[in-house]
RNA sequence: GGCGCCAUUGCCAAGCGGUAAGGCAAGGGUCUGCAAAACCCUUAUCCCCGGUUCGAGUCCGGGUCUCGCCUCCA
């Protein structure tokens, strides 16, 4: 058994894992915000958590995994101004926020579900946990930790003097209101609102001892993690870009209620990038999952293609980057499946040991993929012959890219019955020609079934065909 | 302006002091009427300058470049 090293974004260093109960792991992750679609960039970040949990099960560990679905309109910058998200697409879209809700989570829940990322033990609305948020808040103003104002309540950062842990930012050196306006109720600028009072029109708004209102965007995670992993459990994960703001005032929320940080280790996956450069909602240079479906890409070539860096670096999206992991799952998966009719050699178990341990050693090692893969390729061409599916399939428990599912669409080899006719008709003539030797005209029909979208393979005792894979 | 990260072959990328994993692409070859597939072979000394060390891509110092954060964002 390799130990498990995680990199913890709190120490800033790998730390030996074990869970806190023995064998049980309790993880949080994040979720989406369900405004709008998610990006291939928050994907990315999923896929990071799925891996995670699955590296976790993949030492034996059982997890109980648990995400929030950002329901309830973000408004608000830190400063707690700014524009509600949610209110932007009710405008957009003439539903109510609850239709909106629904709709895009199920919206992730598919795009999730084809990545083959597993579908978390818990995973829950903000809006079923306001009565949890409220007790928060409660216990938070009745401790001394937080304040009300005009049109809120808010939390008292001078009141935690270890704020700015997990991000080693110092308080004193951020330059108040340097690029948002300053609430000028609050004592601190970076103090934040735990609760907000509801102008009568806001579109979302709950009973509370402050009168009508909604949740500040932190306080979420704090109450839903309390409630299903206790005061204190092993992970919490999200992007990097929570670290500065979501996660610091998470940990000063729950903290501040509890006397513990909440999560043992804190983990965070780095951006992808576009082209080079950033990827945002806001900036609109955005893909989804669909968008690469139709493309004529397989969403799990998104999977393998994120598995081409390690999580905390920089990943560079492209086209041509995602066509070269598309090539390189197919031929992973032509391989394996070729290889399981290969007759069993001598020592192949041996060496196939020998390769989970590595594979083991990999993903131990900080989920550290591109390594883990590499693993892969190495025993895919170690002449393994069956024990390559075997291992594969082993694999594939972290891997999740359905590496025994063998060919998919376009490497399919069509059987008559699947073609059109005019494209029978076509196959019909060119076997005639061949047989008699006519290669320009075989090679004429060859475009004209390449135009049809079918690519024509002669074998020894006649052809194969198979479906072009689109191009764009 | 402040803070941080990165800098490895055509592209993506691993590497955590001992003489550069893996993938994609490309080139050569075998096979094929041709093509495709498959198989075999080939392709880097690690941004620059100093330093530490028997030995550095790998540590330290100084540059340069890139990206990111400091504002909603995974």
């Amino acid at each position: 058994m390799h130990p498990l090293y995680l990199y913890n974004t709190l120490s800033r260093r790998k730390e030996e894992f074990s869970p806190l109960v023995p064998g049980k792991v309790g993880m949080y992750t994040c979720g989406p915000t369900v405004y709008q679609y998610a990006t291939i960039g928050n994907m990315r970040s999923y896929v990071f958590a799925d891996v995670l949990r699955r590296v976790l099960e993949y030492n034996g560990l059982s997890v109980k995994m648990v995400m929030n679905i950002t329901d309830v309109g973000h408004l608000v910058s830190d400063a707690d101004e700014g524009e509600d998200k949610m209110l932007v697409a009710v405008g957009r879209e003439k539903k109510t926020p609850w239709e909106i809700a629904r709709y895009y989570t199920g919206a992730f829940m598919k795009d999730a579900a084809l990545l083959n990322i597993k579908r978390p033990s818990v995973v829950s609305p903000a809006t079923e946990h306001i009565e949890e948020m409220l007790e928060m808040v409660v216990e938070l103003v009745e401790k001394g930790y937080a304040y009300e104002t005009g049109d809120g309540i808010y939390y008292d950062i001078s009141k935690f003097p270890s704020y700015g842990q997990l991000s080693g930012t110092r308080l004193e050196e951020q330059l108040a209101g340097a690029r948002v306006q300053e609430n000028p109720d609050k004592k601190h600028h970076a103090d934040f609102a735990l609760w907000k009072k509801a102008p009568k029109e806001h579109i979302m708004q709950w009973e509370s001892p402050w009168g009508m209102g909604y949740p500040g965007w932190h306080i979420e995670c704090s109450a839903m993690a309390r409630k299903y992993l206790g005061d204190r459990f092993d992970i919490h994960t999200g992007g990097v870009d929570h670290i500065p703001i979501h996660h610091e005032n998470e940990i000063a929320q729950s903290q501040s209620c509890t006397g513990e940080v909440p999560a043992r280790f804190w983990m965070h996956g780095e951006f992808l990038l576009v082209d080079g450069g950033k990827m945002s909602k806001s900036l609109g240079n955005t893909y989804t999952v669909d968008d690469l479906v139709a493309k004529g890409f397989e969403p799990l070539a998104f999977r393998y293609f994120c598995f081409s860096a390690h999580y905390r670096s920089h990943l560079n999206f492209t086209w041509p980057a995602l066509e070269s992991a598309q090539s390189g799952l197919r031929s992973l998966r032509t391989i394996i499946q070729k290889s399981s009719k290969d007759p069993a050699k001598a020592g192949a178990q041996e060496k196939a040991e020998r390769f989970r341990a590595s594979f083991l050693e990999a993903v131990n090692d900080d989920l550290n993929m591109p390594r883990a893969v590499a693993v892969l390729w190495d025993a895919a061409k170690a002449d393994l012959g069956p024990w390559l599916a075997r291992l594969a399939d082993d694999f594939d428990r972290v891997l999740a890219l359905d590496l025994l599912k063998g060919a998919t669409r376009e490497d399919k080899v069509l059987a008559l019955s699947e073609l059109p006719p005019e494209a029978l008709a076509i196959l019909e003539e060119r076997r005639l020609a061949r047989e008699a030797k006519d290669w320009v005209k075989s090679d004429r029909l060859r475009e004209e079934l390449k135009a049809m979208g079918f690519a024509v393979k002669d074998t020894k005792g006649g052809y194969e065909v198979t479906r072009i894979p689109r191009q764009d």
